[in-house]
DNA sequence: CGCACCCCCTGCCGGC
DNA sequence: TGCCGGCAGGGGGTGC
């Protein structure tokens, strides 16, 4: 579900707690997918919360000497002060003034503290600040495997995921099945430069909501949702026209996962 | 080392 | 209506 557009909406729609005090931490369910605790996050309790940071797809909750990572998977959900307890709720947060509840349905999410935290966060680059030296770095045009899966690899670049390595593949103008040894530095340059022009305009709509990400706001509601699934040039368009030529948006599948693209403007 | 394949888990949707 | 297969924004392990 969540990738970088989705993890940074929950970044920022979690930033009130910094500087709250940890008061409490509670475990509801130990199952995901590594198992939790029962005395996670005991470290640091009493303690303030001093920075939520992103790394790709991974959040991070700093504290002093100490702290969590959360990834999402593909279902997971961070929600601020939930009125009712969802029946997939498996941690809950109480800070001095806010609480946050970490849900999921899949069980792919997944929260480590302390000395695990490190070794698990990914290699590659943010693909925010992507630039066309990295991929020129990078194992890429070394590589036989497809572009596609290249750009899904989190040791080459961090956050993107099946959404968005498609749209911006369809803004670069790459076919998705083009190995890595051949695309051309001009090429690469056009899939960095589409990588953060696809993601910042994400990011702006707060993300893609289509089945199960969404984000708190404090409010009323209990969560609201992102719209870039509106703007979706090709993700999940197979058989519709092509925004740009009007051709048919074909669909195939690569590594087990499907791929959606033009094949008239994606050449 | 690279890559293809399969697994993890639950819910939902379409087809029969 | 009900069941079954396929599919889903995730990653990781295995074996060739």
């Amino acid at each position: 579900m969540p990738e970088l557009p989705e993890v940074e909406t929950v970044r920022t729609s979690l930033e009130g707690l910094v500087g709250q005090k940890l008061s409490a931490v509670s475990v509801r369910d130990r199952r995901l997918r590594y198992r939790v605790p029962p005395n996670f996050g005991a470290a640091v309790l009493g303690k303030k919360l001093l920075a939520l940071e992103r790394t790709g797809k991974y959040l991070l909750w700093k504290f002093p000497d100490h702290q969590f990572v959360f990834h999402l998977g593909m279902t997971g959900r961070l929600l601020i002060n939930q009125k009712e307890d969802s029946p997939y709720l498996k941690l809950r947060f109480v800070f001095s003034r806010d609480s946050v509840d970490f849900i999921d349905v899949r069980r792919f999410a997944f929260a480590l503290e302390g000395a695990a935290v490190l070794p698990a966060m990914p290699r590659g680059i943010d693909a925010l600040a992507l630039r066309v030296s990295h991929l020129l770095k990078s194992k890429i045009r070394s590589s036989t495997s497809a572009i596609k899966n290249l750009l899904l690899d989190q040791s080459i670049v961090a956050g993107l995921g099946n959404i968005y390595v498609a749209e911006l593949l369809f803004d670069a103008g790459i076919d998705p099945r083009r190995q890595g040894k051949s695309l051309s530095d001009a090429e690469l340059s056009r899939i960095a430069k589409a990588c953060r022009a696809v993601l910042r305009r994400a990011v702006r709509a707060k993300g893609s909501s289509i089945s199960d990400y969404v984000y708190s706001l404090p409010g009323e509601k209990a969560f609201s949702t992102g719209s870039y699934q509106k703007q979706f040039r090709v993700y999940s368009r197979a058989g519709q026209g092509c925004p740009r030529c009007n051709n048919l948006i074909m669909k195939i599948v690569q590594g087990g996962r499907s791929t959606f693209f033009c094949p008239r403007c994606q050449s």
